[in-house]
DNA sequence: ACAAAGAATGAACCATGATTCACTACTTGT
DNA sequence: ACAAGTAGTGAATCATGGTTCATTCTTTGT
């Protein structure tokens, strides 16, 4: 008898595992989960295309740990906003920059992530991360309305038009296709994330900033 | 010497194209542009695959008329709403409205025209239609602002805020994987419509409805 | 050093779907 | 009726890119 897998093994192939879904990660940074060719990210991660399918079933079972990996992070960065010392208003005000300000580090990323249409399986992570954005928000807005900053409303609909004001109004303008904007205009992307908030928070409270 | 394309000949070749497109349009209806499938194009018109590159350079040109058309068409609506009578902030809650229950109508269309990723020569025709919607939105909010009934601010991002509010909260919740909304359930979507247009409206003029 | 077991490889395979093109069928002017 | 020219056809071709698998390379216990 002989080879039993070990201890160092087993690291290696954790190591290995993880270093393909770094690189996957880059690819769909760059150019969306449709773009990220099974060949490129064999490329970059140094393996052959067969080793991707030693550690995960199918392209589409990548994508789709690719996508619950990133999302939590992404959530967990907003709920953690959301937590701050104040007000709903002031909390949320502050979760919705932070949302913004991380998109626009990584418009594709946050277009794959909210927008591009993806497999199934992929479609089933993003319910649970829109459930999750939505969940988030939706609680803020009725502590504001308990707290009485935040006027009566329907808090599902209104966490949704938040999430869709603020996704699309990063992610439509700095999608693919974008090259008039000269980059490090920081002025730029402060004035945009000033009014985007602006206009979230107007649009819930009712009243002027 | 013989054949010369007379009058009839002409008409008969602009019917087919037409079908062509009326055809086409209906697919995408279906499920977006990706996946209109030339074959299936030509099945409906009645014609062979071949046929349709008679009339279409490629599936992209195809599709990029089918664009243009379908745009102009909801462009024309939202002016015309926008030109009712009134203040600017009466005409865009008409305008938004009218918007929000065209994309209702017919989500899978809205989705193709806002959101779906298209090839390059489709994203040429989408920038047109979205400059057509700023340009239409960014007025009437510097209207609003001349007249007093709307606060001062960045007219250009706020009619970006405007349109992706209200995209996204109609594309999001109702885009392809969505089974769990009952039809004909026009008391959900008239209190998101109205839900969508107060936000929009507040977040545009800080006050409460 | 050797054999057993697994890991890695990447060229070959396969599915999908757009596009082509040799051919047929139709229109038209004489 | 015929010839010239055009429209229509759809099976064959081509391109793309995910997936497989026979083979080679590594690791491990004796």
């Amino acid at each position: 008898m002989a080879y039993r897998e070990t201890e160092k093994m087993r690291e290696r192939k954790a190591r290995a595992r993880q270093n393909i879904i770094e690189r996957t990660w880059e690819c769909v940074a760059e150019g969306g989960f449709r773009s990220a060719r099974i060949t490129r990210i064999a490329g970059l991660a140094g393996v052959a295309t067969g080793t991707i399918y030693r550690h995960f079933e199918s392209r589409e079972d990548l994508f789709a740990e690719i996508f619950r990996l990133a999302t939590q992070r992404e959530v967990d960065k907003v709920a953690e906003a959301l937590n701050v010392y104040g007000n709903a208003v002031e909390r949320l005000d502050n979760a919705l920059r932070k949302f913004a300000q991380r998109a626009l580090k990584g418009p594709m990323k946050a277009w794959a992530l909210i927008a591009e249409p993806v497999d199934p399986k992929v479609e089933e992570e993003r319910l649970v991360y829109r459930k999750a954005y939505a969940s988030l928000f939706e609680q803020a807005i009725r502590d504001g309305i308990a707290e009485g900053c935040i006027p009566d409303q329907n808090a599902r609909l209104a966490s949704t038009c938040l999430v869709g004001a603020i996704s699309e109004s990063l992610v439509g303008p700095l999608s693919p296709t974008q090259t008039d904007i000269p980059p490090g205009q920081d002025n730029n992307e402060d004035e945009l994330v000033n009014t985007i908030v602006c206009f979230c928070i107007r649009g819930l409270t009712g009243t002027r900033s």
